[in-house]
DNA sequence: GTCCTAATGTACGAACTGGAGAATTCGCGG
DNA sequence: CCGCGAATTCTCCAGTTCGTACATTAGGAC
């Protein structure tokens, strides 16, 4: 949690060195967009949080729309990097979806700017992720373990609900998602911190157990 | 949300009506606001695609902060009427759990608009929602039916699980508000669009089977 | 009709904001 | 130690945006 000072004391590194540059502009922006938005984001104020100046984002970036997508871009690649190392091929059916559940969860807890970032472009209608023009593949390997999952599950008899991964992901990134993205407008409406830590625990074993639970029940015969 | 048709004004009526004027206002300022978030949207656009003027915006509102208060004021009062008006009383807890789920999977769909102004909200970390002073309590109503119904489950032990009233709202409207909030960054992601009508009747059955198989679970015994 | 006030229209300004031209400096290869 | 291009700083600007001062008009009360 980078607390807000205005302006930065002399952290008096004054020599060239490109790729600090970068990657100082990269962080500090992902942090102004995920408070601010694009809208609401000053690149003045984005240069002021770094040790360097307004020109150098441009030197590097071109353009604040550029920046903003060099910083979600940023936030896919991190993400994608901690499911490449997940590994759950060691555990039962049912432990293996408890554990994938545990992870969305733990990463949104750790990670909220990721979230608030994918909030902002889903207000804007997927602005930048749709864009055809030069936006990389944001593909997820998380999918391609919960099918091995499931594939497993249901070889053995204990998942026998119809659903694919995909379901399965949406499901549990929604509640993930919600649950930290939308604790301020929930605590306003119902009263309850939803991240309040004394409830963390529950709700990381909350959204397991539904995972598990829907998978494990049969369809309904009658609707 | 509601249409007014009586006589049908061409649209060039400069006579003076405050409050079709200030409805108008925020109707537009909602979609606005909507659309490109508080810092995004912009006071004259607003005024451009109502039939009055800036003047009138401040005159009635203020400034843009109270105007976007207002709007959001006015979304959550929308949420509430509908909901007030929900009766389940007449089904069995199973079927009333499946149908609040389906009314809120319905009320995301039919007004995006509140969704996306919440998620703002969010993403500003409830600046507005949040302000102590002149905001309004934002309760819910359907907090309490939802505890009846449980109440009425759990009495006739088909309702196992220890949950309460609120959390199940949250499973609940965490995969209604993920369907349609995050479609376009799911789509990017995943190549699966959420909303298309094909798959409509499978998540508004799915996340009803979701809730119940949850609530007739009975925790697991161990961990 | 006259008057009075709420409602509306017009035009403007001060501050902000994304962006860029051009000068300057660093540091590395030779 | 020199030369050169990359990195950095300085400075300014043109367009935008919220907000308002001031003028004007409609229409109900009497």
């Amino acid at each position: 949690m980078v607390v807000e000072h205005e302006e930065q004391p002399p952290l008096e590194r004054r020599s060239r060195d490109p790729e600090r540059t970068k990657e100082e502009i990269l962080v500090v922006s992902t942090q102004e967009f995920a408070d601010r938005g694009f809208a609401g984001a000053r690149v003045d104020e984005i240069a002021n949080k770094t040790r360097t100046t307004k020109r150098m984002i441009y030197y590097y970036f071109g353009s604040k729309e550029l920046l903003y997508m060099a910083a979600l871009e940023r936030a896919y690649e991190d993400i994608r990097v901690v499911e490449a190392n997940v590994d759950v091929e060691h555990l039962d059916p049912i432990r293996a979806i408890r554990r994938l559940a545990e992870l969305t969860f733990d990463r949104h807890e750790a990670n909220p700017n990721f979230s608030r970032l994918i909030s902002q472009e889903n207000v804007q209608r997927g602005q930048f992720v749709t864009k055809a023009s030069g936006f990389p593949r944001l593909e997820r390997p998380i999918i391609k373990i919960l099918e091995q999952v499931l594939e497993r599950g249901r070889a053995e008899g204990v998942f026998v609900r119809d659903i694919d991964a995909l379901d399965v992901h949406m499901l549990i990134s929604s509640f993930c998602f919600f649950r930290i993205n939308n604790r301020f407008t929930f605590a306003a409406s119902f009263g309850r911190n939803l991240v309040e830590p004394d409830r963390r625990a529950m709700y990381r074993e909350m959204i397991g157990d539904v995972v598990v639970d829907y998978l494990t029940t049969p369809s309904p015969e009658d609707h």
